[in-house]
DNA sequence: TATGATTGGTCAACATAGCTGACATAATTG
DNA sequence: CAATTATGTCAGCTATGTTGACCAATCATA
């Protein structure tokens, strides 16, 4: 029932509520600490499972289309968002094998989404970036992830969105909510 | 760039703002709509990716030590969550196929995690529950997520935490949001 | 009761996307 | 010059999804 290993450190007690037939629990005023009731974190397992399903699933859906997958659309993101980023960079974020992005790496650049241009500093490195079909892809891709965030920003205002932003950022493993914060200056944190 | 196929209907238009050298844009008071720049919805995109895998990392790791995947783990924590559930009902939450779910339910009940038994009013069914063994594990998987849940909310306190569930539920499709209220009685929708 | 639908399972084949290990080439760095 | 780094490649394995075909038991109903 208790885990012997206890990867992450200081971590609050979580309170066991029996996801069946829990009373309200409305005894005291503010209520600190009611969303830690098992059921409240089983809902954010949950919500995360189903909403990054659903969160992919336009953008996977338009990809199978032009027989493409979720991890060619990864490339492809991460290379719009920051051009001239050499393959290690790409490998970092991604956290996959070389071979592994190889195989999608390659098949951009010869399906002409990709394009790499020697490193100007560094003659080893292969710097990438999108070519018109590729950003056009790119705009396309994540156009279609936009809206839906947009249409759920909107739909709960600036306050829910920057809670969504500081729980999420808490979720991260500490390098990566370090290396985000860089990414977005006025970031929450 | 604007993509033809427009699969969500009533979508607010996103403001497009170059990721680089924007100015804060701190004009009005309310600011009604200032998370809906571009940058902020590829903030949002991002950390649904690094969330999702940072979220699912730890208990990834302990799986494969018990040469079980991802896959595993979502069965136990659904038949875990509503034992006795049918194997159909499974299939429509996960949303594979029942060749795909057979391959890991068969090795989930034959490594003793998982049992059937038959439907008492429908014979035909196999109705789903956690061994003695299957309740362990998934205590254990559940702990573990559950623990990061439970610090980025205690860190980030009860109204992010709402916020957070609102946007989350937000980026639902239609369909599971709705079988996720009926699920979550005091949910915020 | 006979028929058709539903529930669950199986076999076979295939695709995607991850992995390890080994090795190679070019360029940089000390 | 030697060691390291950046990138790429070959070969093979695994996990997890897909189709399509088919089967048995059970249920529901005309």
């Amino acid at each position: 029932m208790s885990p012997e290993n206890t990867p992450t450190g200081n971590v609050p007690r979580v309170k066991s509520t029996s996801m069946s037939g829990s009373a309200p629990q409305s005894s005291s005023g503010p209520l600190k600490g009611l969303y830690l009731r098992k059921q409240d974190l089983r809902r954010g397992i949950e919500l995360m499972f189903f909403a990054y399903r659903d969160f992919t699933g336009e953008a996977d859906q338009m990809l199978s289309n032009l027989d493409l997958g979720r991890a060619h659309h990864r490339v492809i993101y991460f290379v719009g968002r920051q051009p001239g980023m050499s393959v290690s960079d790409l490998l970092a974020i991604l956290k996959i094998t070389k071979q592994s992005l190889s195989r999608v790496l390659s098949h951009l650049i010869n399906t002409g989404y990709i394009q790499q241009t020697q490193g100007a500093r560094d003659k080893r490195q292969r710097l990438l970036s999108l070519t018109k079909k590729g950003e056009t892809l790119e705009a396309k891709l994540t156009d279609l992830q936009c809206r839906r965030f947009a249409a759920a920003y909107s739909a709960r205002g600036g306050a829910a969105v920057d809670g969504f932003v500081k729980v999420l950022s808490s979720l991260l493993d500490d390098e990566i909510r370090a290396a985000l914060r860089q990414q977005y200056p006025d970031h929450i944190d």
